[in-house]
RNA sequence: GGGCCCGUGGCUUAGCUUGGUUAAAGCGUUCGGCUGACAACCGAAAGAUCAUGAGUUCAAAUCUCAUCGGGCCCA
């Protein structure tokens, strides 16, 4: 129990205004630089936070608040257990929303402009949607260094993006080739298969007659339009339906092409006829089947979703347009049996929805795939929180079955650096020296290497978006340019939600791996997805939204934060209640008032002076280190939800109900017994709002200030988190103490019941008990339990015998008047 | 079809790893109280066959299997 400096301990008001408290506390911090991460520090272990660039939507909403919530109180948590915390703050801003905007608010299209007059549009357009989410992640009081703050279209970000990309292709881990990729025809671009979404859609099932040398053959598809494109037929092997036809041809109707009929286990028997029909391509299905039996592709859609040559007299059409117009041929002639509704799972494009179509084209690859192995085997390596969340990534990484296609055929991203020299072809990749550069602005140094021509064409094509931000782990760290940059990498914690496993966790892993051979992170803390009050993922479109700013306004940062942290185990899914934010605010409430009550009693306290503690001093000493311990314990296991509740129960119910009330009459006297509850105060309270500081950060800092604070730049946040001292741990005090505050709980209860005023004085109490143990207890309680309950005269009587059982403890009555 | 998670008072969740008091907390409901920090507070009451069935065991909310229901991801 260590006092410290004399200092003059401040009185907290009555009245606080806790969303002042908080923005002011947030302006200082940032002031005096309290989170500022050391680079130079060589004494203290390092913790790097791998925060993810969010994309700067301008809506920092409530699933940002949890999984920012999360890693702020391992932040703290871990800062003031000692460590140097590296938590930096980015923005990845590339992408195609913000194309888009632009696009609307100036009313152009992205090929009015020279891309990079639009790009400039883009990056100032970006900014003020950065500006609205970097208040919300102050707001919500995240202890981010914000020196550390950088932007994935900075030059500088950009070049190290592209220099990695060179690296990667040194290593033959990119590649430049065709391949079937998905496509969004809206977007006009290659997108990766973690950006197909499914969806389910109210589509049709088409019976189609195809032609067979002495008949028809019944066929029922979805995609109608990809008869020009129909390659095979496809049967299963034990279908008796069809097994007869396994190697003829048949005729597709419209076109009179031939096509095989194959023998496919693949085929579903019981959907539709039995029968399928293999186009390039419907869908993946259709690309595995083109590679396992070797059949031709015809290219029938392009890359505005229109159809080709390929497709005839329905050259040029929509997909759209295109199925409906073939239906309505095949109907006209005869061909058409049977149109029926299905329901399907369609894929989508996760940021407009449209519906994606598998094309082949030339694009640049990541050789994903061969690192399968390598990133089941490191996820199975590091730790998860929760430890399940480790099969999503490894259920993922193991499902995919194409390489990740990197190019995108957009304008604000990070450009690809290669150009092709126009004579021979032959491709020139971009040196470390030329980095950063666009290529559509800027020739290359010197000449073709291959045939000493000058003249070169650009790659046009840009990055996928999660290409910057995958990898973020190396870049926080300092590489390339710091020589130190391991010390911190791999991130200590890579903290995401539970959607983005596929993306965040898989392309952050795949792509260290590939570079340096080494995991990107350490650990992964996932978070769930915040539901609305009815239960389901919380969205605009749901009409279950519940704005941000709306909370902070209301009740502040660190009731939300509580709601975060406690509104159910780490992983899983939260839904957001105004209750428990509610709850939040109310505990706030109830911690300053105690924490008020102990600053007036300690007005007058100096920390130097010694007084031996008495009984229930050590009783809520041993109790507060039994929760010392296990909010240790939750926090260390990322269980933030049992540190804030233990601790939370233990202020509310134990501290303040019990401890508080039985130790007032000491205060109120003028003795060596005051003292000692004073001490045990200044010190108890000290541990309470250190414990709480990682959940509530404003609050406990405000209170921290006026109550223990040295000098300006004392921050609760950089004090040591509390170490459970064993030698607080006093069972025999426990035991008394829960005797003696368990008799002064009954009988104030037995009061309040019989509509005695707590205040009114009672005129005798008798205690009963029958062993000497707890006729012990009760004779070190007497003084404690009279003054607390009020009793003019207290006798303790060795027998059984008074009016009222203490709850618990069937061996101690006691009766009063 | 495959993988993972979840079914505990009216609501939201702990507890399950390592089986063992009377299954815990908050909200909500009802009732009673201004009490020397706090009425945004304090106290009390009612309310749960722990989804269902079987198994293991002296003993199951907890372990095993099956079924039903819900969710997420993938095919």
């Amino acid at each position: 129990m260590n006092g410290g400096e004399r200092r003059v301990m401040k009185r907290l008001p009555r009245k606080i205004d806790f969303l002042r408290v908080e923005e002011k506390w947030e302006r200082l911090w940032e002031e005096r630089g309290t989170y500022h991460y050391d680079w130079d520090d060589e004494t203290r272990p390092r913790y790097s936070i791998d925060t993810p660039p969010p994309y700067p939507s301008g809506d920092f909403h409530m699933g940002n608040v949890l999984n920012w919530t999360y890693f702020d109180m391992v932040a703290r948590y871990k800062r003031m257990r000692g460590y140097n915390v590296h938590f930096p703050q980015g923005w990845d801003c590339h992408g195609l929303p913000t194309e888009v905007a632009v696009e609307k608010a100036y009313k152009i299209r992205r090929s009015d402009l020279p891309p990079d007059e639009f790009r400039k549009l883009c990056e100032e357009w970006i900014e003020q949607y950065i500006a609205i989410m970097k208040r919300a992640v102050i707001r919500l009081g995240c202890s981010v260094d914000w020196s550390l703050e950088y932007r994935t279209m900075e030059p500088s970000y950009m070049r190290k993006v592209q220099l990695s990309f060179l690296m990667l292709y040194e290593k033959g881990m990119i590649y430049k080739g065709e391949h079937p990729i998905n496509w969004c025809p809206r977007c006009e671009t290659a997108i990766a298969d973690a950006e197909v979404e499914r969806e389910r859609r109210m589509g049709r099932l088409y019976t189609i007659a195809f032609g067979l040398p002495d008949g028809e053959l019944l066929i029922a598809t979805t995609r109608p339009e990809y008869l020009p494109a129909c390659v095979a037929i496809g049967v299963h092997p034990e279908d008796e339906r069809h097994r007869h036809l396994i190697g003829g041809e048949v005729t597709v109707p419209l076109t009179g092409r031939r096509v095989p009929i194959i023998s496919d286990d693949a085929v579903d028997p019981e959907f539709g006829t039995g029968v399928m029909m293999i186009c390039t391509y419907g869908d993946k299905a259709d690309v595995v089947a083109v590679v396992r039996y070797k059949l031709p592709v015809v290219k029938l859609v392009d890359g505005k979703g229109r159809m080709t040559e390929a497709a005839g007299r329905y050259r040029g059409m929509g997909v759209e347009e295109a199925r409906e117009t073939i239906v309505a041929d095949l109907d006209r002639a005869g061909l058409l049996r049977k149109t029926e509704n299905l329901e399907q799972d369609v894929g989508v494009c996760w940021r407009c929805d449209t519906p994606i179509e598998v094309i082949s084209t030339e694009q640049w690859f990541m050789r994903t795939q061969a690192l399968t192995e390598e990133v089941v085997r490191t996820a199975k390596e590091i730790t998860w929180y929760p430890d399940w969340m480790r099969y999503r990534l490894i259920d993922w990484a193991q499902s995919l079955d194409w390489d990740w296609v990197l190019s995108r055929q957009r304008v604000f991203a990070t450009p690809i650096p290669a150009w092709y020299c126009k004579r021979c072809g032959a491709i020139r990749m971009a040196t470390p020296e030329e980095l950063p550069v666009d290529p559509k602005t800027t020739p290359p140094r010197g000449a073709c290497p291959r045939c000493g021509s000058t003249e070169f064409r650009p790659e046009t094509d840009v990055l996928d978006t999660w290409f910057d931000s995958s990898l973020t782990c190396a870049i926080h760290a300092g590489w390339p340019e710091r020589e130190d940059w391991r010390r911190l990498f791999p991130a200590s914690l890579q903290p995401n939600g539970q959607d983005i496993i596929r993306t965040w966790a898989y392309y952050l892993m795949v792509r260290h791996l590939a570079l340096f051979g080494e995991t990107a992170y350490r650990a992964a803390l996932i978070n769930g997805m915040v539901l609305g009050s009815d239960g389901r993922k919380m969205s605009k479109s749901l009409g279950n939204f519940v704005a941000t700013p709306e909370v902070f306004s209301k009740y502040g940062a660190d009731a939300a934060r509580q709601w975060a942290a406690a509104g159910g185990s780490t992983g899983t899914d939260i839904p957001f209640r105004w209750n428990d934010v509610e709850y939040g605010w109310r505990f706030m409430r109830k911690l300053w008032n105690a924490c008020r009550f102990a600053s007036i009693q300690l007005e007058d306290f100096n920390p130097e002076t010694e007084a031996e503690p008495e009984l229930l001093d050590r009783w809520i000493l041993s109790r507060l280190e039994r929760v010392v311990k296990a909010a240790t314990d939750a926090f260390e296991e990322c269980q933030f939800m049992n540190a804030v509740e233990t601790v939370r129960n233990f202020v509310w119910h134990v501290f303040c109900d019990h401890y508080l009330e039985a130790v007032k009459h000491r205060l109120y006297g003028e003795s060596e017994s005051r003292a000692a509850a004073q001490r045990t105060l200044y010190y108890a309270v000290r541990r309470i709002l250190q414990l709480l500081a990682p959940v509530m950060p404003h609050l406990t800092e405000e209170i921290y200030s006026l109550m223990y604070a040295e000098d300006e730049a004392d921050s609760i946040h950089l004090s040591r988190w509390p170490e459970a001292d064993e030698s607080f741990i006093d069972g025999e005090a426990e035991r008394r103490g829960d005797l003696i505050v368990a008799v002064i709980r009954d009988i104030r209860r037995e009061k309040n019941r019989q509509g005695i005023p707590l205040n009114t004085p009672l005129e005798a109490l008798t205690l009963y008990a029958e062993d000497t143990e707890a006729m012990k207890t009760l004779e070190l309680g007497r003084v404690d339990i009279s003054a607390t309950v009020k009793a003019e005269k207290i006798e303790i009587v060795r027998g059984v015998g008074g009016d009222y059982e203490v709850e618990g403890y069937p061996k101690v009555f006691f009766s009063f008047s």
